[in-house]
DNA sequence: TTTATTTTATACCGAATCGCATAATAAATG
DNA sequence: CATTTATTATGCGATTCGGTATAAAATAAA
C-alpha cells in the first residue's frame, strides 16, 4: 500500500526513493537473471534490508514481475525518441536493432530480460509466462503497425509477414548477444536482417 | 571414469543403464530448467542417489552440458529422418519447423532446453554460454547448407541472409512455444515464415 | 505530550541447497 | 578364500534460501 509517494503519509518516511530503487533491482535481475538472484543480493544492491523490500514491492516474484514491466518502459522510451516517423521500414528496422543492440550490450548485463531471463522462468512462473506471452503478442503488433504506416503499398500478408520475421529477428538478436556473439557480427546480422525483411514489402 | 561399459570391470556392476539416466536427466532439466533443478529432484527421476550420479556424470553444471548435447543428438536425428534431399527451400523449412514444433511441444516440457534453458544460464556459466554459442553457429551453418544444397541458383548474398533469417525463426518459434502459444497460430507463423524466407531465394 | 501510523532494524525460522566423507556391498582377480 | 576395485547406501555439514515475527525509530495527527 502507499506508494503514491506524492504525499507525505502519517508514519515514518521512507528514506529511498522508490523509482529508484525500482531501477536498482532492474539492473541486478537483468544482470543475474531470475533464480540466481538471492533477496540478498536485491538488498545488497538496494540498501533496503529484506522486511523493507518485501513491504515496498512485495515478494521476489512480484519484485520481477515490475522489473519486467521497467524494462519494457525503459526500452520503449528508448525505441520511441529514436526512431523517426517518416523511415523506410528498412531504416526504421535498421534503427531499431541498432538500438537494442545498444541495449542489450550494456556493462554488465548482456542480452534481453524478456527473451533471455524471463523465458527461463516461464514453466514454473504463470504470470511470468503471461507477461511473457502478452510482450510477445504486442512486439509482433507494434512492427505490422510500423509495416503498416511505412509500407502501405505492401499488402496485408506481406506486412504481417514481415511483422512477424521482423519480431523473429529481434528474438535471435536477444539470443546472439547473450551467447556472446561478437558486436561486429550481431551488425552484420542486423543489417542482412533489415534488408532482407524490407526486400519482402518492397514489390 | 569407465564409462565405456562394453567390458565388464573389476569392481561392483552398475545396476543403471547410463544411457537411459542420460535421458531421463536430459527429460528433467527440460521439464524444469537448470536452476529450478535440484540434484535431489535428478535423484529421484533417475533412481540414482545423489553419490552415484556424481560418480558416473559430475557435478550439476557437466550434468546439464551433457543434457546439452543429447537433446541436440536427439534433434538432429529426428530432423535427419524428417527432411527429404530434394526437397524445396520452402518444403524444408515446413518439414524442419514442425519437427521442431513437434519437439518443442512435448508432453512435459515445453521450449527448447537450448534457446530458452541455456540461455538463462549463459552469463553465470561459461561452458554454458560457450557451448550455446557453438549451438548458434552450428544452426547458421546447418541451414546454410541446406540452401546451398537446395537453392544453387541463389545468390550467395541471398543464401547466407536466407540461412540467418531461417536461424532467426527457429530461435523465436522455442520462444514463442515456451510462452505458451496455441499450436494453430504457431503453425501459422511457420507457414508465414518458410514462405517469406523461400521467396527471397527464388528471383 | 500523547497517540496513531509507517518504516526500519534485528533476529530468527524451517526448508532446501550442493557436495562429500564414510561405510557397506558386489563383483572380478590373484 | 583373500584382495582389489567399483558402485551403492547412509548421513551429515555448512550454507543459503525466501519469508516473517517482533521490536525500535521516526514522523504526523490529536
Amino acid at each position: 500500500m502507499s506508494k503514491a509517494g506524492q504525499i507525505r503519509g502519517r508514519g515514518r518516511p521512507r528514506k529511498f526513493d522508490e523509482q529508484v530503487v525500482r531501477q536498482t533491482i532492474l539492473s541486478v535481475f537483468w544482470e543475474k537473471g531470475y533464480a540466481a538472484t538471492s533477496l540478498d543480493d536485491l538488498s545488497k544492491a538496494t540498501g533496503l534490508v529484506r522486511p523493507s523490500l518485501y513491504a515496498a514491492f512485495g515478494n521476489k516474484e512480484e519484485m520481477f514481475l515490475r522489473a519486467m514491466d521497467d524494462f519494457v518502459i525503459r526500452v520503449q522510451s528508448d525505441l520511441n525518441r529514436q526512431v523517426p516517423r517518416d523511415a523506410t521500414p528498412e531504416d526504421a528496422l535498421r534503427i531499431i536493432y541498432t538500438a537494442m543492440l545498444e541495449i542489450y550490450s550494456g556493462a554488465h548485463a548482456k542480452g534481453c530480460l524478456v527473451f533471455s531471463t524471463a523465458v527461463a522462468e516461464a514453466p514454473a512462473h504463470p504470470e511470468i509466462r503471461a507477461r511473457l506471452a502478452q510482450r510477445l503478442v504486442q512486439t509482433d503488433a507494434q512492427f505490422r503497425r510500423l509495416f503498416d504506416h511505412t509500407a502501405p503499398g505492401a499488402s496485408e500478408t506481406a506486412r504481417q509477414a514481415a511483422a512477424e520475421m521482423a519480431a523473429a529477428v529481434l528474438h535471435s538478436l536477444g539470443l546472439r548477444v547473450r551467447a556472446g556473439a561478437e558486436p561486429d557480427e550481431v551488425r552484420r546480422f542486423i543489417e542482412t536482417a533489415a534488408r532482407s525483411i524490407a526486400a519482402g514489402l518492397a514489390p
